[in-house]
RNA sequence: GGAGAGGUGGCCGAGUGGCCGAAGGCAACGGUUUGCUAAACCGUCGUAGGGGCAAAACCCUUACCGAGGGUUCAAAUCCCUCCCUCUCCGCCA
């Protein structure tokens, strides 16, 4: 969602920036809708001040007890008016507020352009591929044969890209947990946040899952709840339509949560083990900051996601999306992506964005120096997230990469103290 | 789920049809006073849309008293619907 008086100024070069990403986007009808309100909204407002004039005559008029009925019905009358102007407006408004939403973020300068993923960017590299002395076994068979991955009885209890974790393998997802969230909370500055996993359409809206992307989410029948496709959701909207205090900022929460996403559109593709389910757990971090500090917090958010696979010893490399790879709302977006020896190459583990004040002008979201100082200007904030990480891609990349001759699972040792001192995983 | 009470500016709180965008208090900010702190006193102190202008300052104007409709010349105030909070009962981890 842009500001108005802005989209006015600059819908010929904002339609240029955005290129392919603004592809759909009806802008002859957005500059109309954009006119018409300005106009409509003067002339309804002229009305109001005369309709306001006028009761002001009558009521002077009745405190002096003259007659007043002229006075009425020329107020009535334009009481009439107004409803009619406002209609109209009213329906300029919806019609553009619907657009405006649908409308996607500006990417950043430094943003390489591109259509698609080839023309995304290798930023560094980290680690490098375990040696491996028999050839790699995918997850899925690793722990099947372990006995602690089903992915037979989650389909009959719930369906297709569903997971059981049992034993160890429950115990690992839950240690990865408890290692991200202490990790963020004691040496990364982060508040930890347990939110809700059923969110209102509004909140949807604000962080730009609706109202374009609705066909991705689950939704309540009988009730407008939506059940989170991340934490990102519910902790962003902590602060919607408020305005925080400039020297609390930035404000950092990690969240662990799991998420829920409908994966339409994506039948065939990956559709064995734990990369794609439609429930899975993520532990995010959400950054609240002031514009001219938010590049520099989306360096340091990246590398907070970074710490968790270097401790893990996982090797990984971080990609900058180009234009066309990057989500609705982004303006800029670092993933990362840890190596899985099994399919021999790299996939996404995390992904770190500055949406700028994109979310936060749909959400309300503003900051404010001190009160009452006359320099205090109320702004919008900037808004970032990133995965600190995917739980359960990460348990993947340790079953691969950790993987002994026999089948078994070496625990890293950050690990350990979480596992109750376990160090490999055997058959159980 | 049943019954009742209520939602007013950062917070508390007055206001039941007409100069009410809203008294008063607290907090905050600026200043005076002060050895320092405190107190006292003076002043400032909401958000957004449109316009004056290309912008800032400033000025004009409109909207906003939980949200959306309605009645009326005129709505914070009356009516309807919805949302939320609180209390009691029921149910429940």
């Amino acid at each position: 969602m842009y500001d108005l008086r802005f989209l006015r100024d600059n819908l010929d070069s904002t339609r240029e920036q955005l290129g392919p990403r603004g592809a759909d986007v009806p802008w002859d009808n957005l500059r109309t809708l954009i006119e018409q309100r300005r106009a409509l909204t003067t002339q309804v407002e002229q009305r109001r001040a005369e309709l306001k004039k006028g009761s002001e005559d009558v009521a002077k008029l009745k405190r002096e007890k003259q007659p007043a009925d002229a006075a009425m019905a020329a107020m009535k009358a334009v009481g009439e008016q107004i409803k009619t102007i406002e209609d109209e407006l009213r329906g300029a408004e919806e019609a553009l507020t619907d657009l405006n939403l649908r409308i996607p973020n500006l990417p950043h300068a430094s943003v390489p352009a591109g259509k698609n993923e080839s023309s995304n960017v290798e930023a560094r590299r980290w680690g490098t591929p375990p040696t491996l002395t028999a050839p790699a076994k995918s997850h899925w068979d690793l722990g099947e044969a372990l006995g602690i991955l089903d992915f037979d009885r989650a389909a009959k209890i719930a369906g297709a890209r569903f997971a059981v974790l049992t034993g160890a393998g429950a115990r690992l997802e839950r240690a990865l947990i408890n290692y991200m969230l202490d990790l963020h909370t004691t040496e990364h500055g982060y508040r930890e946040v347990l939110p809700p996993l059923l969110v209102n359409r509004t909140s949807m809206t604000a962080t730009g899952q609706l109202p374009k992307f609705e066909e991705d989410l689950f939704r309540l029948r009988d009730e407008d709840y939506f059940l989170i496709p991340t934490a990102e959701v519910p902790v962003t909207n902590l602060h919607r339509d408020e305005i925080l205090a400039e020297t609390s900022l930035p404000i950092r929460y990690t969240a662990y949560t799991p998420c829920f996403r409908r994966e339409a559109g994506s039948y065939g593709k990956d559709t064995r083990g734990l990369i794609r389910l439609h429930q899975f757990n993520k532990v995010e971090l959400v950054v609240f900051a002031k514009p001219e500090q938010s590049y520099e917090e989306l360096e340091r958010l990246t590398g907070h996601a970074e710490a968790i696979l270097q401790g893990l010893g996982l090797h990984y490399r971080v990609i900058t999306l180009c234009t066309g790879d990057m989500g609705f709302s982004a303006a800029k977006t670092y993933d990362i992506e840890v190596w899985l020896p099994s399919q021999n190459h790299f996939r996404e583990i995390s992904s770190c964005s500055n949406f700028e004040g994109f979310q936060a002008r749909r959400g309300g979201i503003r900051y404010k120096g001190p009160a009452g100082k006359k320099d205090a200007k109320t702004e919008f904030v900037h808004t970032l997230n990133g995965s600190g990480l995917a739980v359960g891609r990460t348990l993947v990349a340790i079953l691969e990469n950790y993987q002994q001759p026999d089948g078994s699972i070496t625990i890293p040792d950050v690990l350990r103290p979480y596992m109750g001192g376990l160090e490999r995983i055997h058959n159980e």
